[in-house]
RNA sequence: UGGGGAUUGGUGUAACGGUAGCACAGCGGAUUCUGGUUCCGUCAGUAGAGGUUCAAAUCCUCUAUCCCCAGCCA
């Protein structure tokens, strides 16, 4: 793979580095110095697939432990097993090694190895909550959920305690080690911790640690019949791990109050009976990423797929990273765009278009370029035999890739039929500004012959089914001719794609819009009624599906374009620039004999703005 | 009405008491065999009010606005 010639973008140094770089001067968690010593840890739950904002956090985790040197664990918090399905811990895994990344282990063969789940540290975690009980800081609570809710008061009125908040230390380890046998039913009863019913903080009047849950674990089984809560749950995670900075999003601010509750409860008398004091990682959290004109939040992506509105997850409409795969994005692509969108903990917007422009950035620099006619308009050239050579094939030398020289060229041929696009010609252009062809007017076939339209052929409805042109020989690879005898140069100002009927390939082309016109696709408007569905949104005209496309036959890639870069990608998946139109990729799950191409992202369009 | 966070051009993001910079978008121009790319130019900002200081986006006080929190979800 060669190097583009651009330099990399400079990368700002965020909050949570500056924070790291401080930890390794001090030599908080090693030697001063030691860099490697930062180990992060990226903790999905299987209970869906992976979009792009989870990139960002991804990339976050992984991309500062890459930085640093150190490692970023990739755990699955599978704590809830009512949610979590192997099939989605299989999907996450593979959209992280996509992007790039890997965690200590990873191996290439074993898609599993390395990878670790909390649901492996349940029997420490159980030892310590009998450790939490035993030292009096946690009880059981034989309340109903709803009972234990009404207590718990209100912003401003403290909650009540809890009846049993004070019963025996053997009655509730006798308790809790029924509810791990399974004697009780779901929500009988539940461990909470005592820490202060009248905190202004929520997380801390009395936080459920267990519950009682008689389902089986995609993973243990029925081994177990209580399962953690995320709170109790992650910190221990966090620590087992010796994980150095625990980083999540915004929302978990008011946990980490709790977080470090846990561990120094674990730790009070430690060193002593208990042992050694655990390791207490420090929880950072940060903004989420907040595209525009998508919906990240998993009810709603699941809502399309689940009433038909895309084909599913990997739609190439969804904003999912296996939507974005298929779609044609490369990982280089997301990662860049994450890299600007940066790491704080302002609550920002981000503009979709900046997505869209990190992968035309990327593609522009590695995507071959082929002529692809998307809506084919038949031209004749009436004196291609003018010297009674009527069949033969001309074979044009065109360009791989401009920013690419190495990738060199390719062979393109030219005979008497040829396709145009429709939309490159015009009975009665509206205005001078008209650069492309039209009655009586001239036009450069990109790489091919100047061609000027002498004849207009209709059907019986009045639309144009061919056009009868003349080409200059003079022009031969699209160059202007020799100069007149005065010296004037003959110029053209348009200049068109196409492809030679004969040798085209036919391919189905499909294009996308946005699967939501407006920028706040969830956000009802003022004035909405009651009732209002935010799937009113959704753009009934997302996908367009063109089948008679014809492509150049320089397909698949060139052994040249491919050994320089162009034309092979690291994931497999061809990538071309259909010149004037846009960046395609070859859809490997569409299953059909035809090639299918999808639209990853248009070109930019400077005229139709103006 | 409680607690926790946040606020710098249109959108993001730097500046860590010392010239408010960068990117994207916008606008104008140049180059171009892709209405692409590239290049040049340009518009535009410290939420508000006080205070400290030779000097404040930065420190202090108050105000405003926005986000999160009352799951046996994560």
């Amino acid at each position: 793979m060669t190097e583009t010639a651009k330099t990399e973008p400079t990368r700002t140094v965020h909050f949570i580095e500056e924070i790291m770089e401080a930890d390794v001067a001090s030599g908080k968690w090693g030697a001063p110095g030691d860099r490697s010593v930062i180990r992060t840890r990226f903790p999905p739950e299987p209970n869906g697939y992976l979009h792009i904002g989870h990139a960002k956090a991804v990339c976050i985790s992984f991309g500062l432990a890459e930085r640093f040197g150190g490692t970023c664990n990739l755990r699955f918090d599978d704590t809830n097993p009512v949610k979590e399905e192997q099939r989605y811990a299989d999907a996450i895994a593979e959209d992280i090694r996509w992007l790039g990344f890997r965690w200590p282990g990873a191996g290439e063969a074993d898609a599993q190895a390395g990878i670790l789940h909390a649901s492996d540290y349940f029997p420490r975690m159980h030892e310590w909550a009998v450790e939490l009980i035993t030292k009096g800081k946690a009880y059981v609570d034989d309340q109903d959920a709803e009972t234990i809710r009404a207590a718990r008061g209100t912003p401003t009125v403290p909650g009540t305690p809890s009846p049993f908040r004070d019963r025996p230390v053997e009655e509730s380890l006798d308790l809790f080690e029924r509810m791990r046998r399974g004697e009780f039913g779901d929500g009988a009863r539940v461990v909470r911790a005592k820490i202060d019913m009248a905190s202004p903080n929520f997380n801390l009047r009395d936080p459920v640690m267990y519950r009682v849950l008689n389902t089986a674990h995609h993973r243990t089984g029925d081994a177990w019949h209580i399962y953690p809560m995320y709170d109790w749950a992650h910190g221990l995670e966090d620590s087992i791990e010796g994980i150095t900075h625990s980083l999540c999003s915004l929302e978990f601010e008011d946990h980490r109050a709790l977080y470090d509750w846990f561990i120094d409860a674990i730790n009070e008398g430690r060193p002593g009976e208990w042992g050694e004091p655990i390791h207490h990682p420090q929880q950072i959290e940060f903004a989420r990423l907040n595209p525009t004109s998508i919906v990240t939040s998993k009810r709603k992506l699941r809502q399309l797929v689940d009433e038909g509105k895309v084909s599913g997850w990997d739609d190439p409409r969804m904003p999912t990273l296996s939507g974005l795969r298929r779609r044609g994005y490369t990982p280089e692509s997301i990662r860049s765009f994450c890299e600007t969108v940066g790491v704080t903990k302002f609550n920002a917007t981000h503009d979709i278009t900046l997505l869209e422009n990190a992968l035309r950035e990327d593609l522009n620099a590695r995507a071959p370029r082929r002529m692809c006619v998307l809506d084919p308009l038949k031209v004749v050239i009436t004196n291609w035999g003018e010297h009674g050579d009527e069949q033969r094939t001309e074979w044009m030398a065109a360009t791989n890739n401009p920013e690419n020289e190495q990738a060199g060229t390719r062979e393109v041929p030219f005979a008497r039929e040829l396709f145009i696009e429709r939309d490159d010609f015009m009975e009665e252009p509206p205005n001078k500004k008209w650069f492309r062809l039209k009655p009586g007017g001239e036009v450069r076939l990109r790489y091919g012959y100047w061609i000027t339209c002498q004849e207009v052929i209709k059907d019986d409805t009045g639309e144009v089914v061919e056009l009868r042109c003349t080409y200059d020989p003079q022009t031969r690879g699209g160059d202007s001719p020799p100069p007149d005898a005065e010296g004037k140069v003959r110029k053209v100002k348009g200049t068109v794609h196409w492809v030679s009927a004969g040798h085209a390939v036919e391919v189905e082309v499909r294009e996308y819009d946005r699967l939501f016109t407006v920028e706040r696709p969830d956000r009802a408007p003022k004035e909405a009624p009651d009732d209002w569905d935010w799937l009113t949104n959704l753009n009934a005209d997302s996908l367009r599906v063109r089948t008679g496309a014809r492509l150049e036959p320089n397909w698949p890639v060139s052994d040249v374009e491919r050994s320089v870069g162009t034309g092979d990608f690291a994931d497999g998946i061809a990538r071309l620039q259909f010149e004037r139109h846009g960046y395609y990729a070859v859809d490997g799950s569409a299953g059909d004999s035809r090639p299918i191409f999808n639209c990853a992202v248009t070109l930019r369009d400077s005229w139709s703005k103006k």
